[in-house]
DNA sequence: CGTGCCGTTGAGCGTTGTCAACCAGTGTGG
DNA sequence: CCACACTGGTTGACAACGCTCAACGGCACG
C-alpha cells in the first residue's frame, strides 16, 4: 500500500499495489518521495535498478510509453478514488473499493468465481476510506444484511456483481483494462 | 477543471488546471477518457498533435521523461487531494486547498503577494471538496473569522501563509516545486 | 425593471466519530 | 497445559460535523 502520515495521527493509505503493478517508478524521476510504501501481506519484489529505467527511457521508446502508460491508469485510479471518497456515502463508498479491488484482482488470476482474499483490517479500511474502525464494521455489517456481500474471515464473496456494481455506481472504465490490441484502437 | 458527471446528481471535481499544466496526455496513450475537463475562466489552449506526442516518445527520450515527470506530479497532488478529502475536516480541507492553488499560482507568477483571483465559485468548491454549498459558505466564514484569510469578491489574501499552512498541516513537497537542478540531483 | 446567479442565513435532521467495553482467536512464556 | 497479552472484530450510547430545505439579499445583465 502507499500511506502518508499525518501530524494529526492519521494515516491514509491511498493506493492498494497488487500483483503485477509497479510501484517506485516515483523515486527514479522526482527528487524526492512524498510518501511512503508498506506491504500488507507477504510479497516477492522485483527491483528494477534506476540505470535500467533510464537505459528504457532512452534505447526502448515502447516500453518507456507502456510505462508511461501505467502511471496514467494509476492517476485514473486515484481520481476514482477521490470521487468515491468525497461524493459516496460509507456504504456505497466501500462496496466501490470491494469492485475495484475485484476487478483488479481478477485481472491477474487472483479471484476465484468473483470471491477473494482481503489481506486488509476494518481499520486498515477506515484509513483507507477515511471512516472510523467502528463505522467501518458497521458498513461491512450492512453490506452483508442487504446480501450484497458474504465474508468468511478473510474471504469475501461477491454473489452478484452486478448488483453490487450497480448499488455503488461502480463504471470499471477508469481501470482501463482492455487488451492491447483494443487499447492501440 | 478535470470533473466527472454521477448518477446521483454529484459533479465532483478532481483537478484544477492552471497556466501552463498540460491537461490531455492522456488522449494519446489511454483508449478512452474517464473523466471530462471544462474551462472556469477564459483560457487560451495549445494544441499539441498526437503524432508529435509520438514523435517525442520516439526520438526525443529527455522530453518524453520530462513529459512522464509532469504525469508523476498530478499523481503526486491526486494522492494529497486523497489525504485531503478524506481526512482533515472541512476548516483544513479548504485551507489546504488554498495553500495549495496559492502555491502554484505563485510558480507561475500569478499571485501579487500572496492573494490571488479565485475564479471559482462556492457550489464548484463543494464539489470539489466534497462539501455542500452552505457548508463551504461557513466554512469561508470560518477561516474569515480566524484570521486565516481576507476575500474581497474573487481576491482572496492570505496574510499570514505560515499561518495558514500550519493550521491545515500543508507540507508543499507533494508539489515537486524545486529547480531542474535540484531535481536532477 | 425583471431575471438569474451567487453568496448568506436559520432550523432541523442524519451520518459518522468518539469513547468505552467486551469477545474470540492466537501466540507466548512459565 | 494454562495464564497472559495482544490483535482484530463487535456493540451501545452519545456528541458533533456536515447536509437538506427554504428563504432572502446583492449584483450584473438585458
Amino acid at each position: 500500500m502507499r500511506y502518508k502520515l499525518l501530524a494529526n495521527g492519521n494515516r491514509p493509505i491511498m493506493a492498494y499495489l497488487i500483483p503485477g503493478d509497479l510501484c517506485d517508478v516515483h523515486v527514479s524521476l522526482l527528487a524526492q518521495m512524498d510518501h511512503s510504501i508498506a506491504t500488507l501481506s507477504p510479497c516477492r519484489i522485483a527491483y528494477i535498478p534506476r540505470e535500467r529505467i533510464d537505459a528504457i527511457m532512452n534505447d526502448h521508446p515502447r516500453l518507456a510509453r507502456a510505462l508511461w502508460w501505467a502511471t496514467l491508469v494509476d492517476e485514473a485510479i486515484l481520481r476514482e478514488w477521490l470521487v468515491n471518497h468525497a461524493h459516496r456515502p460509507a456504504d456505497q463508498r466501500l462496496a466501490h473499493l470491494l469492485c475495484e479491488i475485484l476487478l483488479r484482482s481478477k485481472a491477474v488470476g487472483l479471484t476465484d468465481d468473483d470471491s477473494f482474499e482481503l489481506p486488509i483490517t476494518q481499520d486498515e479500511l477506515g484509513d483507507t476510506m477515511g471512516l472510523s474502525t467502528v463505522h467501518v464494521n458497521r458498513t461491512i455489517q450492512h453490506l452483508r444484511a442487504t446480501g450484497l456481500i458474504t465474508s468468511q474471515g478473510r474471504r469475501v464473496v461477491v454473489d452478484d456483481l452486478e448488483r453490487l456494481m450497480e448499488f455503488c455506481g461502480f463504471n470499471p472504465n477508469y481501470l482501463h483494462q482492455q487488451s492491447e490490441a483494443a487499447r492501440r484502437r
